[in-house]
DNA sequence: TCTGGCGGTTGACCAAAATCAATTCCATCG
DNA sequence: CGATGGAATTGATTTTGGTCAACCGCCAGA
């Protein structure tokens, strides 16, 4: 892991689409962004455990990183899996204290690091910036509802349609996708086992769903969607 | 459903002690509180339905709601149920939009009703409300998280044992509790069928834990936080 | 070209919980 | 006091998905 004050073009466009940076100014993205570093994560870096007190929250620029909690028994289950433009741990800006669940990166990743203490004092000269951290906790926890709901709700073809459904570009009652990531990172995200994606999508071969490596095709979105 | 302006010395207690409410001072509580009316519900009504337009987000003030979530056939599946104190779809303030899930009142139940347009103007006048709004979002963020992560990855008789854990008085080694709802708001919690809560709890008598309607008693803490 | 390793798939099996049906418990009301 | 209706429990069955193991295909490196 190696941490530098630096970020590269590509690496501040993704900063700027990020939910709690989108609606600011130029000004006020600069106040934030000059409270952040750049993290470089070897793949299965850990960020922070369970427990850890809390001194930054992220922003995914490139890679993955997942989010889980521990059973006591060495068990453990993902929470959530970060993309670039993601962030998490923003809850934690708050009030003082420690992180909630473990983050680890899935593969080289990159990531701004907003010092909280530093992003705090903002808050109070600049309300805009509170207002877009809170734009992004409610949009957090509305899809953090929804996975809920899915998780409570959904068999595993059912979650797996709807992130097609989701995440395709339509082409008139076609559609396709390429997954941005291996099938095991999607079954994390999905709540499932590597196995049961697989199952899932030979399931879904009856309703017109394709797939050839990372490449998805879909015959027919309406099919897809009474699933 | 009925709707009136004025708060009870109860209802007033209620609210105060709510997360978004416990750390304003007498002034801006006051504020927020102008932009509230009460709602009397009947057992079973609905507040509002997902995709309907928001004007409102609640705080529960007595009896119990269910927020659910609806599959495109027929079934549904709760995603949280809100006690008094607890507030619900302050995620809205941040934008015009509609509600992402529905509502429903479980037995006669009590709400304040803030307009949302209304507090979206105070939060300009006064940022401390907006941190407080921000404050709650978060813990409803971590909760949420953490209902999530309990969902994935523990067992009906676990569920409960860390529910019981929880929100039991500990007395030495022993400890106690009363549900202050029916055992099937219970299971709605945890997202278990109601056949499913009853066998958990018939399991955790082994654990020492010990039913008798609504009456709960735990024999041993130690033995069953190792559940 | 062979080989090792990894991601993915498939099959067999098992555990957990949803579902359906029947029954019991209990509180309230006549 | 018995009758009634909702909540809770119990049993039987089914569905779902986790787990373990074997296997396939593909790519990289010797």
């Amino acid at each position: 892991m190696n941490r530098t004050p630096t970020f590269d073009g590509h690496e501040a466009a993704v900063l700027a689409k990020a939910d709690f940076m989108a609606e600011l100014d130029h000004g006020e993205a600069e106040a934030l962004r000059a409270c952040a570093t750049v993290l470089l994560c070897d793949p299965h870096a850990v960020l922070f455990e369970e427990g850890d007190k809390a001194a930054y929250f992220y922003c995914m620029l490139s890679g993955y990183v997942r989010l889980y909690r521990h059973n006591g028994n060495g068990r453990q289950a993902d929470i959530r899996i970060c993309e670039p433009g993601d962030s998490f741990a923003e809850c934690l800006i708050h009030a003082d204290e420690t992180y909630r669940y473990g983050a680890q990166a899935m593969d080289h990743a990159v990531l701004a690091c907003f010092h909280i203490a530093k992003v705090r004092l903002l808050l109070d000269e600049q309300p805009r910036i509170g207002k877009a951290i809170m734009r992004s906790l409610s949009l957090h926890l509305i899809s953090t509802m929804e996975c809920l709901a899915g998780d409570r709700m959904q068999t595993a073809p059912q979650r797996v349609a709807n992130y097609l459904l989701t995440h395709c570009v339509e082409n008139g009652a076609t559609a396709s996708l390429r997954l941005p990531f291996p099938k095991n990172v999607l079954a994390r995200k999905l709540g499932l086992a590597p196995e049961a994606l697989s199952r899932a999508f030979s399931a879904l071969k009856t309703k017109g769903v394709t797939v050839r490596g990372r490449a998805i095709a879909v015959s027919d979105v309406k099919v897809l969607r009474q699933v």
